[in-house]
RNA sequence: CGCGGGGUGGAGCAGUUGGUAGCUCGUCGGGCUCAUAACCCGAAGGUCGCUGGUUCAAAUCCGGCCCCCGCAA
């Protein structure tokens, strides 16, 4: 039985918590998670999906501003965990935390590193267009997602993958990964150093990151469609203005001279949009205080016909 | 009290100088056709979110409540 103190925030770091409490293996001593915060429309607080989860086991759960902060510091070091496991947490830790446990911080990426480094990595694999990503297991050291690695594990993008469906298939099988890596550290495991050469990182995504480039090609404005799925969304507007997130396309291989954002071709049941080099088919949207639907719903009652052009400001 | 949009026949919308409601799609019936998700004809279907009030009269004006959504965090 190994002590473990998890630091994690997100629904990405619960699978690993998961994982970790239902081995056996492991005792959880701790769970640090961001601090409650007010969120959403009301802006009422709400606590994170890490600390949901484990008020739901009976897990100690602490919430400190800052995990440098001294007191909380002493606190670890009376825990003397074997391990601190950290996925997706959102704070930096000290030299003084990475010191404390017995077999190091451990850190759970969504990505094949060196790659995509940083805090939205699996984002930015499927809006790059790539074919696979992975998770990895490392061990943290100062400095962003750069420690040596333990471990990974490869995960295929499907062609219409979107984020949600890639971030859930990485969170299994890291949460799995994670669980069967540990034990093979405190065996004495050696982890393989980075490759400086093939960094890249995966930096903040901002909302205006998911604003609709029509001008580019219509694979890349699939891809961002699919990488910002369900959240943030990425968004273009209508002609009056309004704002339309798309939310499902497909790439269609027609070539096209129409201006980029261009309503190229409407039916009954869906519509097409000149990109920079081809059209890209539209299949679901959502409107400005709606909720998404189909194109063909879309196109019932208020939509846009041919020749409306999309993602320019009135 | 963070800002804002919206709740109208099954779905998406129009309709707010107040006078019991219209469009597109869908559904059902019929027709056309080799055939059809295409086309033509016809029909059914709404106490206009709930609740008070103003009025001769409210989907349309005022108050309260419920629900949905975008932004912002």
């Amino acid at each position: 039985m190994w002590n473990v103190v998890f630091m994690g925030t997100p629904d990405f770091a619960t699978g690993s918590l998961q994982a970790l409490l239902e081995d056996g293996r492991y005792h959880i001593q701790a769970v640090v998670t961001q601090p409650d915060r007010p969120k959403g429309r009301g802006q009422k607080m709400v606590e994170t999906p890490v600390k949901a989860f484990a008020l739901q086991h009976g897990l100690p759960v602490f919430q400190p501003l800052k995990v440098k902060e001294p007191a909380f510091v002493e606190l670890l070091k009376e825990w003397n965990p074997d391990f601190i496991v950290v996925a997706a947490f959102g704070q930096f830790l000290t030299q003084e935390i990475l010191d404390i446990p017995r077999y190091g911080c451990i850190n759970v990426h969504a990505s094949l590193l060196p790659k995509y480094r940083g805090a939205a990595p699996i984002q930015y694999a499927i809006i790059n267009g790539e074919k696979e990503s992975g998770v990895t297991i490392m061990r943290m050291e100062k400095g962003m997602d750069t420690g040596a690695m333990y471990s990974r594990v490869v995960v295929p993008i499907a062609e219409e993958m979107n984020f949600a469906q890639l971030h859930d298939a990485l969170m299994e099988k890291g949460a799995r990964l994670l669980s069967e890596t540990l034990p093979r550290i405190a065996d004495g495991l050696q982890p393989e150093v980075q490759d400086e050469a093939a960094v890249s990182m995966a930096t903040l995504l901002t909302k205006e990151m998911a604003r609709i480039d029509w001008s580019s090609p219509a694979q890349a404005v699939h891809d961002m469609v699919r990488g910002f799925d369900p959240v943030p969304g990425a968004f273009t507007c209508m002609p009056d203005g309004k704002l339309l997130k798309v939310w499902e396309t497909r790439v269609t291989g027609i070539k096209t001279a129409k201006a980029p954002g261009t309503v190229a071709a409407v039916t009954k049941k869906e519509f097409t949009v000149a990109c920079g080099d081809e059209v890209l088919r539209i299949l679901t949207v959502q409107p400005e205080s709606k909720k998404r639907m189909p194109a063909a719903v879309f196109l019932n009652g208020h939509g846009v016909k041919e020749g409306d052009v999309l993602g320019v400001l009135p």
